[in-house]
DNA sequence: CGATGTATTGACATTGATCAATTGGGGTGG
DNA sequence: CCACCCCAATTGATCAATGTCAATACATCG
C-alpha cells in the first residue's frame, strides 16, 4: 500500500472554481481571502491521490485533518468485533469527510476512494488557527459539523424498515439531488461503488440490488450500462421511492 | 398541548449533583465556574418539565436552543412527507438534544419526552458568548457534537442487516452501558418507550419485538415484566447480539 | 367495573436472503 | 490480437425470517 502521491503544483485557477462548489468552502475561502490569500490557501490545504485500497484514515487513526473530496468519491464505514462491516456513507465531491474524529480525536470510521480520487485535506490545527482569526468561522464550523447530521438520518430513513425497492430508488434519488447541488448532470449517475458495498449499505443482499435494478430497468424507469446509470422517469423513480425524504442536504 | 410549567425555585445542591454526570457538563459548568457562579449558571439554564404528548420542539422550529435530558427520556424522530415516521433516538439523562438545529437554524427532527420529563433547556445565545469569553470551551462544543455521531453510527449499524434478535439484544446492551455511565444499575432496565416505538426504532415490527423479547426471556437471558427488564445473563446476551458494537459513546 | 388502548400470541403470506450456476468484462500474458 | 482467467454481476430456484392479519389477553384509567 503505497503512499499517496502529492501533486507538487497545481492550477489555482482550477482550484478556485472546486473550491467554490465545495461543502465547506466557507473553511477554506473566508469572504476576507482573496488574490494572493490564494497563495496562503494553498500553504493551508494539502491535495492528495489516492487509489482504491489506499486509505485516506482509519478507525482509530489519531485525527488530525479533516477531507473534502475533490473528485471521485470516498466511501466511509466502520467495522465491528466479529469483522462485519457497515458502509456508513459515500462521499462525492465536495463532500467533507474526517468529523467523527473531533470527539475523542480518533476517528471512528475509514475513509477509502471507490476510485482514483483526488482529496483536499485541512490540517485540524490550521483551521483551528484561522478560527482563532475569524471567529465568525468558528460559527460557521459548528454549522457544518452539524449538517453533517442530515446524511447520517438521511441514511437511517432509508433503512427503516421500507421494501427493499424504495430504498434503492430513495438511494438513486439522493444521489441525483447530490449530483444537481453540484450543478452537474443529475440524470446521469455513475455508481462507483460496487453492487456489494451497494447492498451493505442498504442492508440488502447484493443478489437483491441487482434484481431490483434490473426490475427498474424493465419498468423504464432508468437505464443502466455497468456503473452507468440514467434516470429515465424521474417522476416514476419518485413515485416509487414513496416521495419520502426530505432532501436537505448542503444547502448552499 | 399546555405550556411546560417552569419550575420557579430549584434545589442548585440537587442540580450540581445531576449536572456532573451530564454528558455536555463541560458547557454549563467550565472549571472556572463555582460557588456563586453557580446562581448565574442557574440564570444560563432553564429546567422545564415536559409530558407526552407535548413537545420540546419541531420539525422546522427556529433553533434557539440545546436541550439536556435531567430526568425521565426524551425520543427524537423524523417525519416523511407521506406520514411515515422514524425514531432517531430515545435520549437518557444527561444526554444532549437539538445540535442538528445548528445547521440550518431549524431544527431538523421534533422531541418529544416518553415519560414526564425535566429537561435542562441551554439558549444558544448565551452558550456563545460564554464561548466567547472562555475560548477552550468552543474546543469542547465542537467534540460534543461530533460526539453525537457515536450514536447515529450505532444505530446505523443496529439497523445494518443483521437478524431481528441481535438488533434486539444489541439495543438492550447499549440501553444497559448507558445506565452503567450514569452509575446506576445496568442490570435492570426501564424501556420507557412503547413496543411501537421500540419496533419503529429497530426497523421491525412490534409483533416481532413482542415475540423477540418473549424468547429472550425463554432462554432465561432476561425478565421483564410490562416496562421493567431485567438482565439475568449478560454474557449470553453480549453473545446473540453478536459482540458487535464498540461501545464508546459519552466517554468522560 | 367496563372501556380503551397496548401488548401478546397464533396462523399465514411474502419479501428478501441464501445457495448455486451462468454470464460477462477487463486485464494479462502468450 | 486473441485466449484465457478471474472477479463482479446477473439470473434462477428454494427457503427462512419477518411482516401482515386476526384474535385474545392484559392494564390502566375513568
Amino acid at each position: 500500500m503505497n503512499q499517496p502521491h502529492r501533486k507538487p503544483d497545481f492550477d489555482i485557477q482550477q482550484l478556485r472554481l472546486s473550491c467554490r462548489e465545495c461543502s465547506v468552502h466557507e473553511l477554506c475561502l473566508p469572504s476576507s481571502l482573496r488574490g494572493d490569500d490564494l497563495i496562503r490557501l494553498s500553504d493551508l490545504v494539502g491535495h492528495s491521490s489516492y487509489d482504491p485500497g489506499q486509505h485516506i484514515f482509519n478507525t482509530g487513526d489519531v485525527f488530525q485533518a479533516l477531507y473534502v473530496v475533490q473528485s471521485g468519491s470516498v466511501k466511509t464505514s466502520v467495522t465491528t468485533r466479529d469483522g462485519g462491516l457497515q458502509i456508513l456513507h459515500f462521499h462525492l465531491p465536495g463532500e467533507l469527510i474526517g468529523l467523527d474524529g473531533l470527539a475523542e480525536h480518533h476517528h471512528q470510521c475509514t475513509a477509502e476512494p471507490l476510485e482514483p480520487s483526488q482529496v483536499c485535506r485541512l490540517p485540524y490545527r490550521k483551521i483551528e488557527q484561522l478560527a482563532n482569526d475569524i471567529p465568525a468561522l468558528q460559527k460557521q464550523l459548528l454549522r457544518i459539523v452539524s449538517r453533517e447530521f442530515f446524511l447520517d438520518h438521511q441514511h437511517i430513513l432509508m433503512m427503516g424498515g421500507r421494501p427493499a425497492i424504495q430504498r434503492l430508488a430513495l438511494f438513486i434519488q439522493t444521489l441525483s439531488h447530490r449530483k444537481r447541488l453540484l450543478h452537474e448532470d443529475h440524470r446521469n449517475l455513475t455508481l462507483s461503488m460496487s453492487r456489494v458495498e451497494l447492498a451493505n449499505y442498504l442492508a440488502l443482499a447484493t443478489e437483491t440490488v441487482s434484481r431490483l435494478l434490473a426490475r427498474l430497468q424493465r419498468l423504464g424507469v432508468l437505464r443502466l450500462e455497468r456503473h452507468n446509470l440514467e434516470i429515465v422517469d424521474m417522476e416514476r423513480l419518485v413515485e416509487i421511492s414513496g416521495d419520502d425524504l426530505e432532501l436537505v442536504p448542503y444547502p448552499h
